[in-house]
DNA sequence: CTGAAAGCGCTTACAG
DNA sequence: CTGAAAGCGCTTACAG
């Protein structure tokens, strides 16, 4: 019932092998042979079985991308679509798909990972993340299949191939911004330690402050998980303090949005009473109320470059370890006050 | 290198067969020689190569997810990361894998289904889509392939089984509920017309008013794409009219948001110079200024919904078509004003 | 309870 | 330029 390359064979009145070639293209068969192979797989509805292929030719044209914790926060995370915009994009011009890790737990994705390399599910492998001691991640290093991390890894980073911004440029650009307009007291709002991307910016932030002769103050850092939402607790703690800050760098738009509603709940608003940087730029933050001086980091361009790389080593096996930065961009809006 | 089924057979002392039938926990192997495959295989390191086991047993435990457009606009659709992580819940749950389109056009998209679907790369297909002629569903269709539809089909919906929100109920209740604020010139900002679901909204739309006995007006009728950007030009027009609307509704929240901010340029004010009502209750909305007054569709639910259904039709070719409405909820928050 | 054999649909040296 | 044969790593009737 399925039509195989035996049936386009017989019908054709070649090989198998001959068929086979057509498909590949190959350069030995005659034009004639190919128009007649060709003309039978159309009439017949001929389609190639790619696990069959697969199978035999050991590649399945499958990137696999893997989330920190797919099913409950990654979806949620606005990093994750736009990232994803620019793998797609070039995984479609060089007809990759693209194959997700479901898993909802560390251990699950590590188990997901395994057996989609093991079991040759896949070409190659994007970590969405880079953590510190991360299982995942020491598995594909010591494996031999092509993988890309988007964010630096922890250690020997020019042992891997990889993707990421200057965040400790980053941050500390934004910080020195606040600095510049006069603000002394900056807390700092920043994902799990446990990501890399977290650590450089608390680095950055850090940098910003001594360059300023600013003592780093614990009681200013807030370190929230991968989640885009803040505990109320924890901003209202932040801004009962005998002295709250009047800055404030927050490490995502939307978590920088439920902040602004929490101060409003203590009467304060932005920037009037407290100014805010935030990272990501989501294609929203200019049209709302106040809009948000943020970090652009080019997320779409994070996955569009670690796809291009992997699918380059994918090609390329022996080609040599890579990182590109992705340059970022501070947007100037109307969420920060100068301090008089 | 790779160790396959039968280094395991050999180091455990019995057949090829025999181990495929401990990975398969076939009963009919003593509990010993499970035992004893079992170590030989955890010894080894062997994970079974799932290529070779899809080709026989023509199976893939994949799912395909296809969207209207992905490359460009999908993925920047705040329905897609929400849908996506309903679907991958089911997915995990019951060990299937995910596996997306990536194609720009409505062609490269249908090449890549038909090419999904004959090269058996999925067990399945869930369409995030409903549009009328479409070529991917009417494939789908003719097809012997299992899928579902997020959204009601054009024609003939006891032919398909999917899952959908009762999208004309909503808008009529959204609709109403602006009319019972004493609003009569209404204005709808809905998405392309292709789709099921803007007509089916457009439908409700219009049925509220004439409940009210206010006539439909064109030209307060915004036909957006489904990009989640409206255009400048269009919200001015609207609302420069000598009888400009008092109250909008709209297809998405970050739409909305986006028209507050044009009307904001012409110094207006929600709710107190217009009322807005949206769509999809996105998890920020509630802390913006103003708060919107949303109609929550339970994106999560319709792709949970989705892939269940899908893979009951896997599991029971012969299962009769079967459709979900999965219910909404119209959140009233601080957008709309009674008027006086 | 287990094994030998055939076969899933392809690709690719090896011959000619 | 094309074909016959072997093989990719599995599963599954068929025997025993």
């Amino acid at each position: 019932m399925t039509i195989t390359i035996k049936d386009v064979a017989k019908k054709a009145n070649v090989s198998p092998s001959t068929v086979s070639r057509v498909i590949a293209n190959n350069s030995r068969i005659t034009k004639e042979t190919k128009q007649r192979v060709r003309d039978v797989m159309e009439e017949l509805g001929y389609y190639p079985n790619f696990q069959a292929r697969n199978l035999v030719s050991n590649k399945t044209n499958t990137i696999g991308i893997v989330m920190a914790n797919s099913a409950t926060l990654s979806f949620q995370n606005p990093f994750f679509p736009e990232v994803l915009r620019g793998i797609s994009e070039v995984a479609h011009d060089n007809q990759y798909g693209l194959y997700l890790t479901t898993g909802g737990t560390e251990q699950e994705v590590y188990d997901e990972v395994v057996s989609m390399v093991q079991g040759k599910r896949v070409d190659g492998i994007i970590l969405l993340y880079s953590r510190k001691n991360d299982a995942t991640m020491n598995y594909l290093a010591q494996s031999s299949i092509p993988f890309t991390i988007v964010g630096r890894p922890f250690e020997n980073p020019d042992q891997f191939t990889y993707v990421d911004n200057n965040n400790v440029d980053n941050a500390r650009e934004a910080v020195s911004y606040l600095i510049n307009l006069g603000h002394k007291r900056i807390a700092f709002v920043g994902g799990g330690l446990d990501y890399i991307v977290s650590q450089d910016r608390l680095k950055g932030y850090k940098q910003a402050l001594a360059d300023a002769n600013i003592p780093f103050d614990e009681r200013y850092f807030i370190n929230e998980e991968e989640t885009a939402s803040l505990s109320r607790e924890a901003t209202i703690d932040l801004m009962t303090m005998t002295k709250p800050p009047t800055a404030i760098v927050t490490h995502d738009d939307l978590v920088a949005y439920e902040m602004i509603r929490y101060l409003e709940e203590l009467k304060m608003t932005v920037p009037e009473d407290v100014s805010i940087v935030s990272f990501n730029n989501h294609k929203i933050s200019e049209h709302l109320r106040p809009p948000l001086t943020s970090v652009d980091i080019s997320i779409y361009n994070l996955g569009y470059e670690a796809n291009r790389l992997l699918i380059d080593k994918i090609n390329q096996p022996d080609i040599e370890k890579k990182k590109i930065i992705v340059p970022s961009t501070l947007i100037k809006r109307g969420s920060c006050k100068r301090l008089t």
